[in-house]
DNA sequence: GGCTACATTCAACGGTGTTGAATAGCCAGA
DNA sequence: TCTGGCTATTCAACACCGTTGAATGTAGCC
């Protein structure tokens, strides 16, 4: 059974969503939310149960980067590493938010889950050759350590020579598990 | 001035380490550190003044990999993949712990400047070749992805194929990075 | 013994997630 | 129109959190 007025509801999960990837999981408070959704401060328990479950339904979906993956599979890797350097600030703070929010369980299972259906299995779909699902894989790590050594360790000087440097290198070494081995 | 026994402080600091390391930042509070090292849950504050200043001087340091760094650059590659796999549990829980911490200031700026000590500057003093900052800078980011893959995200098939496969392809594409250029 | 300086404890503050009871608001039936 | 009940929301309280400043113990020195 769902508690609560649907707009209400929909009130909560919106400044939730803000406050989440404003402030981290840690930094919005539960009352903070209320509060900014206008209600009072023990009603977002109410209606998710725990502050997790609220975080965990409050999180945006993945930007749709479909367009990304069916263009041309030979230059795939380069494209890839552009889309992480130039991405509009959706990802970016998803990422981190649930990052840094992985050590309660369900929330881990949550990164796990956007790690393999949004990296691991659109890539693998469209690897041709053997071991695809490892060089899936390899390839989403790869992703990941841009998206770590650019957001989460913040190494500005890796982009210092100039994002085409980077994308031309980087996606070089991405390249090489896309190309059937 | 430093307040305190140096016992006392010592033990603060080793339980500090011990509950961050298991239970990470928001997971160990600082009354169960008091507890653990015997003393009254406001000496840890009195001592270190934050929460924050304490997780700071209770982590350990990076377990030391000169050996590593130090033999045949000509499979570095492949012996970096293999002490990221095969690493005996000291590596894993500070880089864990440190990383789900780094929204609070202080901590991003350790993670970074860990990052640049134990990764890109040991790297880079071995290159030769052009361009050794910035390859060391893509190399330390591909060693955090297989880092983030296999601890944060908790990938365990990556290793189906076995962990030689993963330390071959991997290690390859490292040491394009590492290979003067 | 009494004084001093320091190590440690105690008590309290505002804030946190969470809980169950109390209130407010609406809508059906007499 | 009144009344009952149902549901949405608020209120009050709990234990715990990081942090603070005052109180207490305790050792050594004149």
């Amino acid at each position: 059974m769902i508690e609560g007025r649907a707009e209400t509801r929909a009130a909560i999960l919106d400044a939730a969503r803000a406050l989440f990837l404003e402030k981290g999981y840690a930094g919005a408070s539960v009352r903070s939310v209320a509060s900014a959704a206008g209600v009072d401060g023990a009603l977002p328990i109410h209606y998710f149960g725990t502050k997790e479950a609220l975080f965990l339904q409050a999180l945006p979906s993945m930007p749709d980067y479909q367009p990304l993956l069916e263009g041309d599979p030979d230059n795939l890797g380069e494209r890839f590493v552009r889309y992480i350097l130039e991405e509009d600030g959706h990802l970016r703070p998803l990422y981190l938010t649930l990052l840094r929010a992985s050590d309660t369980g369900a929330v881990g299972e949550q990164l796990r889950h956007l790690h393999e259906t949004t990296f691991v299995e659109p890539l693998e779909t469209r690897l041709t050759g053997p071991d695809a699902n490892l060089r899936a894989r390899l390839a989403a790590a790869l992703v990941g350590g841009l998206m770590y050594a650019l957001w989460v360790v913040g190494d500005e000087q890796l982009l210092a020579a100039g994002e085409d440097v980077v994308i031309r290198r980087y996606g070089a070494l991405l390249q090489q598990l896309i190309d059937p081995a």
